[in-house]
DNA sequence: CATAACCTTGACGTAGAAGTAAAGTCTCGG
DNA sequence: CCGAGACTTTACTTCTACGTCAAGGTTATG
């Protein structure tokens, strides 16, 4: 339902939209970040929309937590068998197997949640310590406009 | 007041107490990050607390909001004259001098604050895709023994 | 004053994350 | 069917943020 037909993206499109270089894309796959993309008959890469959700994905993992490559492939991976798991939702399949998945599923977001809900914690504490500042320096500013306008300039 | 008579450090205790190693130390030295400690007669280098501090500072900067050491030196650069301008604060100096200082600090930090602000919101909305992914697991689980206790193992 | 523990500079090495160049192959519009 | 432009792999280079010696100088202590 959702990529029936085609809508399929060459390299330099997928770059071009999710702003990374042709290397970083090839470079992610080579590093199993991404998938191996299916190809043209000449071997032309072919992404899908999901690719380039993604690659998304894995930047806002290295530029929001400042993520290794290595620790977004696991994180990744963990997403991939979240897809497996939806996909196989409805097919027959041994019911306990697929609890254990959701278990392990259910675990590694888990621990994701877990990081972010730090980082987010310390950042907002940087936050307030910031705009205690602000409004120290705002209140000396004040102080001065006031010694100014008893003592003009000389 | 605060550092009157002495309690300087050696590099070896300030990496111990930072938790960085004597190279990063010197290293963030050479990079501008610290300023050239003082130095013993035979030039072993002499940090203050102001130093440990601010190696810590250095270390959030990078670790939380992941910051490259070009970056963090612009900003405790920026620190640095805000250090200068509250030492200045009360002897007798230009006070429209002051003024302009004041300012440059107040948009330094206004800067500061924005990157922060903006980190932290997009933490938080990634925060919250995860609790509500948590959430939606939860919920196939409960089926998923639902199922289980209506059909147990065969 | 010997010596262990600590420090100095200098130089080279490394892992991670790509950038860049070379040489050849594909695709597609005209 | 052909040429411009997009793509392929391979290989070497770069940049950041340190790590790791090496060879020697300094300091504190017995």
């Amino acid at each position: 339902m959702s990529q029936s037909t085609e809508a399929y993206l060459q390299i330099g499109e997928v770059a071009e939209r999710t702003g990374v270089t042709q290397r970083t894309l090839r470079f992610y796959e080579e590093k199993g970040l991404l998938r191996q993309p299916s190809r043209m008959d000449g071997g032309f890469r072919l992404y899908s929309e999901d690719d380039v959700t993604r690659v998304a994905h894995i930047r806002r993992l290295q530029n929001l937590l400042g993520l290794t490559l290595a620790e977004i492939k696991e994180m990744v991976e963990a997403e991939e068998m979240l897809q497996e798991i939806k996909a196989q939702y409805r097919p027959e399949a041994d019911v306990s197997e697929k609890r254990r998945q959701l278990q392990e599923a259910i675990g590694v977001v888990t621990r994701q949640h877990g990081i972010v809900s730090q980082k987010a914690e310390q950042m907002s504490e940087m936050k307030e310590q910031m705009e205690e500042r602000l409004r120290t320096f705002e209140r000396w500013m004040t102080e001065l406009e006031q010694m100014e306008r008893k003592a003009p300039v000389a």
